[in-house]
RNA sequence: GGCUCGGUGGCAGAGUGGUAAUGCAGCGGAUUGCAAAUCCGUCAACGCCGGUUCGAUUCCGACCCGAGCCU
């Protein structure tokens, strides 16, 4: 068996990128970005592009809209594509649904018109969503009992996949096998977050400083004067660019920017933590207020309440144990 | 020094003689094709001391603090 794809998680400004590189040169890897704003060309600083290389950087115009089935395809190909060449691919980013949408997969739902999502768009403005949710029921109720009558994306991401194929949602969720808790071995997944919240608070509020010094208002203003892109946009919706965005509009003062801006980073994190902290079998590797790894116990693989390893092949013992290693002297 | 207005949760900000909206932040959660998105849940307050009252955050008085005006 082929050994597995590394795949680098943990929440933004947890230190993923330096990291990866460390662990591409190590292996002899190429690293595969798993983040839904760096996809998009001209997110550069406020999306903290890496210097190293990474696939799937810049790939789309922000006009268009990437979406995690796009990213689990391409993710897929590149990953063949890299093995090819004989290397390793890695992955590392924070974007959670990437990877779950490449992990455990996506059903295998036909492309919506995008006309559809419109017109569904477009009623839910004058009936709003509650309405919407009601409809839905009647014509997918096992999707509409999970979904709250406020949950605007995902009620109308069930009712565009309804009337775009005639079949309900959750019945194309059906056809799948049952999604298993089970660790999958064609991946190693590994966390890295600082122990302390406050401590990834900081690292936050400090880089935010640096990407304003590095010219993210510019950034933004280029992006903003295209005049061709607007807030219904994913690239305009990122952290960052959305809150400039509404900064050069007039909508606020500067530091209130700069404050919304380090909320909404904050939040994100938080975010993605509650992804970590129920994610299948996670390698935590936990950092001190300095940015350096723990040693401790909890820097070990996680999630091994029986014996999994008893049947690891060495190959993959041995691929754990290089990780770990190199790790170690991070 | 005098007068006026005001002091409600971390912040903003309603309101009532029977212990108090809402927004933001925080915290927790969800997450199958926009996910750095979207949505849900939740903690938490009436400046201080007396008085009136069955009962005061709400009424009265003193005091403290803040803003403004006056001398």
């Amino acid at each position: 068996m082929t050994e597995p794809v590394l795949a680098l998680m943990g929440p933004t400004a947890s230190g993923k990128s330096a990291l990866a590189e460390q662990l591409a040169i190590a292996f002899e890897g190429e690293l595969i970005s798993v983040d839904s704003a760096l996809v998009y060309r001209g997110l550069s600083i406020g999306a903290a592009k890496p210097d190293y290389p990474h696939h799937l950087v810049h790939i789309r115009d922000p006009a268009q809209v990437y979406t995690a089935a796009d990213f689990a395809r391409e993710a897929k190909d590149c990953i063949d594509d890299i093995r090819a060449r004989g290397r390793r691919p890695i992955l590392v980013g924070g974007s959670m649904l990437y990877f779950r949408a490449l992990i455990q997969g996506l059903d295998d739902i036909p492309d919506i018109d995008p006309a559809i999502r419109a017109s569904i768009e477009a009623q839910a403005r004058v009936q709003g969503w509650p309405a919407l949710h009601q409809q839905l029921a009647e014509v997918d109720p096992a999707a509409a009992a999970q979904l709250h009558p406020n949950h605007s994306q995902r009620i109308c991401r069930a009712l565009e996949v309804f009337r775009g194929t005639g079949k309900p949602l959750s019945e194309w969720q059906q056809n799948a096998e049952p999604r298993s808790a089970e660790p999958d071995p064609d991946y190693e997944c590994i966390a890295l977050c600082p122990e302390q919240r406050a401590t990834l608070h900081a690292r936050i509020e400090r880089r935010l400083e640096g990407m304003f010094d590095a010219g993210l208002i510019d950034e933004v203003t280029a992006l903003y004067q295209r005049g061709d892109l607007h807030t219904d946009l994913p690239a305009v919706r990122a952290v960052g660019y959305r809150q400039v965005w509404s900064f050069l509009q007039g909508e606020f003062s500067l530091p209130e920017c700069r404050e919304r801006v380090l909320i909404a980073t904050r939040q994100l994190a938080k975010r993605q933590m509650t992804w970590l902290r129920s994610w299948p079998s996670l390698g935590w590797v936990l950092t001190d207020a300095q940015g350096r790894i723990l040693p401790s116990e909890k820097t070990a693989e996680s999630g091994g309440e029986t014996g999994t390893a008893t049947d690891a092949s060495s190959a993959e013992k041995l691929w754990k144990s290089r990780i770990m290693q190199l790790m170690r002297n991070f």
